[in-house]
Order: structure tokens, then C-alpha cells, then sequence
DNA sequence: TTGTACGCGTTATCAC
DNA sequence: GTGATAACGCGTACAA
């Protein structure tokens, strides 16, 4: 089964630190003894026991991601951008689900913090940020594990952060939309205790009022929360006469663009859409959506970057942390005239 | 920081093993001390360390998964069905990515296996199907390492399995589309190596033998990998006149639907379309796409089942492996008459 | 009722 | 050149 250095040491009949030292290639051993010792382990296909090792040098090599979910493309990109970095550096993901969830969020870090992994890279539950509620974070901080938030941040805690600029992104958009000639614009989103909503919508409104088009609250649709709700959706348009939406996701754009089409409307003649998340939904959809890239693989790097930078790092050096903001892309595809 | 057994015994003046009996309410501790001890814990927020008792246990209450990609909405609803069952039942998940590759696969699974994980749970990459090399698997399973192989299976391995009848849903879906009155069905799969496509392109071939249809090979379009190629995609379509195609997944049939819309074509009343896997692609595409649904939660949490029995099973019964198989189930949409 | 000793697998220090 | 010992944090059988 698994062999361990002792066994070693019993079969050839030497001490359990001499085995160690010869798989080392120390030069306080004999040629002799080493040569003997990895043939041995060669043989037996003796590798090291990383809980072991975990124990003596206090480092998991493991790092936590929790998030909100994981169907949605978004995090999809950014965890596989964590794993990438993450693995090159000899570092391991483990992969925990709040879905929106507060409690989760408590139990899945709590679970982690005792020794499981050396730090921490997240993205809040949506309940999490209704709540406001961040002691579990402070109690980890305050622990001495470093932490990095991404996408849906709060600035209660002190830690590295990665998001996009939401409210340029919301911004480009809407003057995009501005510029093609659009006077209604409808914006669909969240409610605002969303950190990303909230940037959102407030470029959507800088746009619109930078323009001398002025904000229609009535064009504002707020949904309670980041999943369908198909009927509010329809609802709305059923009593909004508009020529361009801007979605906070891909999935609401997508299917408003559904309905538009079902009411005869052609797509961008008649209105235009823009969405956020460039995925296979915006790509593969016909028409093909204009979005709002947010870059989530590369977002995923630099968080394990900056993870493992700060878990690599002497703990000596004055605690700084950085807020880490990249530009968001506007994906240009046939939602839109072009 | 992190505060330990020997932190409170040097503070409360007792010796560590009274300290941990006292934590758990053992009956040999004195009232008061158990008291002291606890309030002391409590203030101090003392946790046991998950490393130590992973070495003094031998169980990390771990295990991993190794999936060729996550971008896809299968693997994405494996994976939570995996980590919901494993969490309940107190399991971390470490998910790695193979990417298709068979080098990365083999990287992966040694770097978990030196006592990272209690158990495996993994789809193979593509490469390795190619390869037909499950070495890696071979050495795993001979450790005593429980596997359980999902989706893309090899029968080289004695473990733990779990499928979905790809045959009888590609059966199903062949037949459907016959029973509308097609009579040119054309395949989009990728190369036999694959398991799942070689199973599904059984099934396509059984629906039209058995109708009397009969197969015209020059109908089914082999890819030779998951992701898109656009190129040939579009020329199979330029050379062949069908009316109808089934796809082993929904990337390639939601691309093919807007190649037939950018024809003219119109769906389901000139062409008709089925894919694989019920995710949002499928969903908010336009027209909605009918397909043959995974269940891919339902199989992560199958998985994570039979691999956490497994690991908490005695040892000394004897082994036996179960293959799972879930019955496809076709989700009807608009993509084909209904 | 409390404490000692040992073991999990490894590495590092120090003695021989 | 080799080996004994301690330590990482915990739990437990056994001794006091």
C-alpha cells in the first residue's frame, strides 16, 4: 500500500533520518547508502506524506475558494483561472459553495480555517451582502489567514481585493447604446446590496445623465435576486416600451432578448441589447450578445496570485493591502449595430 | 492566532491530554475543570487542527476530483452535486483540471494522492481515452485509494462507476425525430475514443437501423475534440441537406441551429435539432433546445456517495464495484415539434 | 481525577 | 557518515 520512511529504514536497516537524508541527496551520506536507499524507494514507490508535512511546516499547500455558485459562467472562469495559477505554483484548490447562502458561507470557511488550507480567495454570498455581515471574515483575518475578495467585495474587511471596474463597464455600455441613437434604455439588474449591481447601475445612470437623456426610474427593473424570475421579466416589458436594455448578466439579456424576438421585434433594428459575463450564452446566442467581458480567468489568476504571494510572504513586512481593479472589455456581437 | 491544546494547558496549568479529555466532556475530568477548560477554549475560540487529526486518523476527510474542464455546464452540475452530498457528510472537495490532458491528469493525481485525499472522484480527459493508458489509475486504485470513475469511464479499471445510458439517450432522441417524419438525420459527434460519443453514436446508429432508415455515414460529422470548430461545422453543413441533427452536446447544436437561421431555415418546421446536456444554452437559446438531460447533479451526488461509503466502508469486506447507470431523460423545447 | 507516554510521518538539529 | 531526539497538534491507553 503506501510506504512510509520507516519502512524503509526497518527493511534496509538503517535509522529513519538516514533514509531521509539519502532521498535528499544529502552529502552526509555515503554514496553507498543513497544509491541503496532510492533504489529502494524507487522500487516501492515511496513519496513523501503531505499531511505530514503539512503538519511540520504549518502549510497546507491548499487554498480555499468559496463562492456563490459555480453553474454561472463567471465563476466557472475564475476558479479555472485559480486552478491554473494555483496548481503551477504546487498549490491545490478546494472548492466550497455558499449558493447565496450566509450560513453556508460561515460553516464552509469555518470548516477550512482549522488548519485545512493557507489562505483564502472569495466572493461573497448575496445573503452575505444583504446582511452586511462580515465577523466571519474579521474572525479569519484576525486569525493571520490571509484573504482575497474578488467580484463582490466589501470594504468592512482589510484584505487584498480583485474586481472589475462595474460601473465603467456599465458606463461603456450605456454610452454605446447612447451613441447608436438609443433614447430608452432599460436597465435589468439586481438589488442594489449587490456590490456589483449597485457599481452597475451607477454607471448606467452617469451615462444617461452625462448624456442629457436623464434617468426613467420606470426603466429600472430590479429583481430580487441573481436567478430568473422570467415573469417579472416579462411583466416588465410587457409594460415598458424601450429600445435598448442593458442586463447585469448574460441570462437576463438572453432572454429578454427571447421575449423582444417573440413580440416581432428585430434585433438591433427595433432595440438592442447588452449584457454582462462574456460566455458561451452571449456567443452561441442568436442574435449573438453583446456584452461586458469581465475577465474572469484573469481575475482568477491574480487573486491566487495575490493569495499566494501574501501566504509565500514574511509575515514581517508591514501589512499592506491592495485593491486590484482591471478595465472591462466591451465584447461587440450583433445584439447591437456595428 | 491560532491557538492549540498546548497553548491552554501552559495557561491553565494542566497537562494537554487533561485539557482534550476536558474539551470533550469526558467523564474522568472534574466538573470544574472541565468548565475552566471550556470557557477558556471558548474565549480563545480554540479549534482542533484538521491536520493533525488527518495524520493521527489517516482520513482527510478530502477528496478529490479530476475533471477534464469546468467551463461546461455538465461537469459544473457534477460538481455541485459532489460537493453538496460531500459536505453534508463533512468532506471537502479539491477540484482539479485536467484540461483534456492526459500529462496533467497524471501530475494531478500524484500530487493528490500522497495522502491528500481519502478517495478519488474523476472523468477522464480526452487524451487519455486516446491514449487508452489508465497507468495512473492502475497505481491509485492499488494503493487502496477508492475511485469512482464517472461519465467518461474505462472498463481497464475495477471500481466504482457511474453513467448514463449515453446509448439509450441518443436511442431516444434518434427516435423522436424519426417519429416527426424525418428522414435525413445527421450526427455531430466528436471522435469514438471518447466513450460517451462512441455510446451515442451507437444509439444514433440503432434508432435508424431499426426504422428501416438506415445510416448514411456521410451524415455524421466527427469532430475531433469537445471544443467548437466552427469551420467544419459550417462546411459539413454547406455539403449535406438533413432535416434534422443531433449533437453530443449543446455548443455544437446551438451553433448549428444559428448556421441553419442564417439559411433561411426555420425551426422545428424545416429542420429540427437535439443536443446533449440541459443547461442554460439550451434553455435561452432561440428557439429553446430540446436535449437529452445529463442529470448531472444527481451523478455527483451518486459519485460522492459511492466514493464516501467506499472510504467509510470496512475494509475487510470484500470488494465489489457497482456501475451506476442514469436513465436520460429528453427535455422537450421548441428546437423540434411538440 | 490528572498526568505520562506514545504514535501518526516528516524534517532538522545535534551528538557520536 | 550515521543515528538519536525533538517537534509539529492531537488523541488515547495506561499509569499514578
Amino acid at each position: 500500500m503506501k510506504i512510509t520512511l520507516k519502512d524503509i529504514a526497518r527493511e534496509l536497516e538503517v535509522s529513519i533520518s538516514t533514509v531521509s537524508k539519502a532521498l535528499k541527496n544529502s552529502e552526509e551520506i555515503s554514496r553507498d547508502t543513497k544509491e541503496k536507499v532510492q533504489a529502494f524507494a524507487k522500487l516501492y514507490n515511496y513519496k513523501p506524506n503531505n499531511i505530514a508535512i503539512s503538519l511540520k511546516n504549518k502549510r497546507t499547500k491548499n487554498i480555499g475558494v468559496v463562492i456563490p455558485d459555480i453553474v454561472h459562467h463567471f465563476f466557472t472562469t475564475v476558479i479555472r483561472g485559480i486552478e491554473k495559477y494555483a496548481n503551477a505554483r504546487g498549490y491545490n484548490v478546494i472548492v466550497c459553495l455558499s449558493e447565496e447562502s450566509f450560513d453556508k458561507e460561515v460553516i464552509n470557511m469555518e470548516m477550512l480555517a482549522n488548519g485545512s488550507i493557507d489562505g483564502f480567495i472569495m466572493s461573497l454570498s448575496s445573503e452575505t451582502q444583504q446582511k452586511a455581515d462580515y465577523n466571519h471574515l474579521k474572525e479569519v483575518t484576525e486569525q493571520g489567514i490571509p484573504v482575497v475578495l474578488f467580484d463582490r467585495i466589501t470594504n468592512e474587511i482589510d484584505c487584498d481585493k480583485v474586481i472589475i471596474d462595474d460601473e465603467l463597464g456599465a458606463y461603456m455600455a450605456t454610452k454605446r447604446l447612447i451613441d447608436e441613437g438609443r433614447k430608452k434604455i432599460a436597465l435589468i439588474t439586481t438589488d442594489d446590496y449587490l456590490s456589483v449591481s449597485k457599481a452597475r447601475t451607477m454607471g448606467y445612470r452617469k451615462a444617461l445623465i452625462e448624456s442629457g437623456l436623464g434617468v426613467d426610474e420606470s426603466r429600472i427593473l430590479k429583481l430580487s435576486s441573481m436567478e430568473m424570475d422570467e415573469e417579472r421579466i416579462k411583466d416588465f416589458f410587457e409594460t415598458q416600451k424601450v429600445d435598448a436594455v442593458l442586463c447585469v448578466n448574460e441570462i437576463f439579456a438572453v432572454y429578454s432578448m427571447r421575449l423582444a424576438q417573440e413580440k416581432g421585434l428585430k434585433i438591433p433594428e427595433d432595440i438592442s441589447f447588452i449584457g454582462f459575463t462574456d460566455g458561451f450564452l452571449s456567443k452561441y446566442a442568436y442574435p449573438s450578445l453583446t456584452v461586458v467581458a469581465q475577465h474572469g480567468e484573469k481575475m482568477g489568476e491574480i487573486s491566487a496570485q495575490m493569495l499566494i504571494d501574501k501566504v509565500e510572504g514574511e509575515k514581517e513586512e508591514e501589512e499592506t493591502f491592495q485593491t486590484k481593479t482591471l478595465e472591462p472589455t466591451l465584447v461587440i456581437r450583433d445584439s447591437i449595430f456595428h
